[in-house]
DNA sequence: CTATGAAACTATAATCACTATAGTTTCAGA
DNA sequence: TCTGAAACTATAGTGATTATAGTTTCATAG
């Protein structure tokens, strides 16, 4: 396999990259469902058979990386993170740059954010992006802790930090919102103790 | 308004009760994707279009009850909770007794049930449903802790209570799961303090 | 009792996402 | 240079869902 990739995949990434082009374009400028499958091909000059055969999950998936990045981002996060800081600690400081959590980004992805952000459908579909990366995340998790990755609780945590940025996302402060979550998840809910 | 219904109403139900009753045989019979919404409307004896009129949501919605009971017993189970007893455990105990987290259902609703579990689909819709709680429940679990039904770490209780069906509900010993879930969510993730 | 309007229902046609088929072009590698 | 796989095309189809326009059925005001 070659370092630079080959005139075919090159041409494959630039039909993909036409898609999204076309696809984030016209949503922004007529929303997600006042635009057709049938005008981003058009506009990509591409056959609509062909749209599909790069987005082999539908019209949602069209402005999304197909790659698995998302989920090797938090895993990095707690495998190198400082010694003696914690798991959790880990993951709130690497949502905290990500994603709806930060002011910190090019217009063209801030447009895009808000895109998603304020379409349910890409919303959803977002969130099983992130849940798509579940189990890696458990794995990692529980590589730390000396669990076992099937344990119920360790899928559970990663469950509940992967639904985080939906969960916060919409927020008008949403960081605050995600430290407030995070603060549940380490230390519980806080139910005062029966008194008799 | 009286006490019975009248006879349109009548109707109405009846028809509403048979698109569910052929929806839940013939998917049980041939599966969600190998039945179409044609033949569950012949089958109930009405147009299409009056099946639509009936299931705004769609085809998943059919097999379910279109009321918002679902919310209600959660509700319900925290205010009505012997005093002493944490609102968490109410909601475990309430829990504990539905949807996949018994094994004491007559046939026909444990073939519903596990429809729907088998089914990506109507689980992912059997989700929205609960999640569609998500606000009353927030609104009981912060009238009794003195808090804000706005407090993002009420609403994220509230949410991650209502995903515990589709997070447990999947493994081999459902009731187990959900109970690993209720401690993370009571007592938080245990983590060792850092050591420096 | 009856007229009237709303609600439920119907058939029909359309839209739109998505899939299947079969054939064409284009590149990579033997 | 030959060959096969991969990317692409047009075309036609399926299936969910909506829109339209008209019909039947019930509730109820007069």
């Amino acid at each position: 396999m070659a370092t630079t990739m080959g005139r075919r995949e090159r041409k494959k990434a630039q039909t993909r990259r036409a898609l999204s082009d076309a696809a984030l374009r016209l949503f922004s400028e007529h929303g997600y469902d006042g635009v057709t499958v049938a005008q981003i091909a058009d506009e990509a000059d591409v056959s609509i058979a062909t749209l599909f055969a790069h987005v082999p999950d539908g019209k949602e998936a069209l402005i999304f990386d197909d790659g698995a990045d998302r989920q090797v981002w938090l895993v990095t996060a707690i495998r190198d993170r400082p010694s003696g800081q914690s798991v959790l600690e880990a993951l709130r400081r690497c949502l905290a740059g990500r994603g709806p959590f930060t002011e910190d980004l090019p217009p063209d992805l801030r447009r895009k954010r808000d895109l998603i952000v304020g379409t349910p459908a890409l919303r959803e579909y977002s969130r099983k992006l992130w849940i798509a990366g579940e189990g890696a995340l458990a794995e990692a998790i529980a590589a730390e802790s000396g669990r076992d990755p099937v344990d119920m609780t360790v899928r559970a945590l990663a469950r509940y930090v992967l639904e985080i940025p939906e969960l916060a996302g919409t927020e008008a402060d949403s960081l605050a919102a995600m430290n407030a979550i995070f603060d549940l998840l380490e230390s519980g809910w806080p139910e005062p103790p029966m008194d008799a």
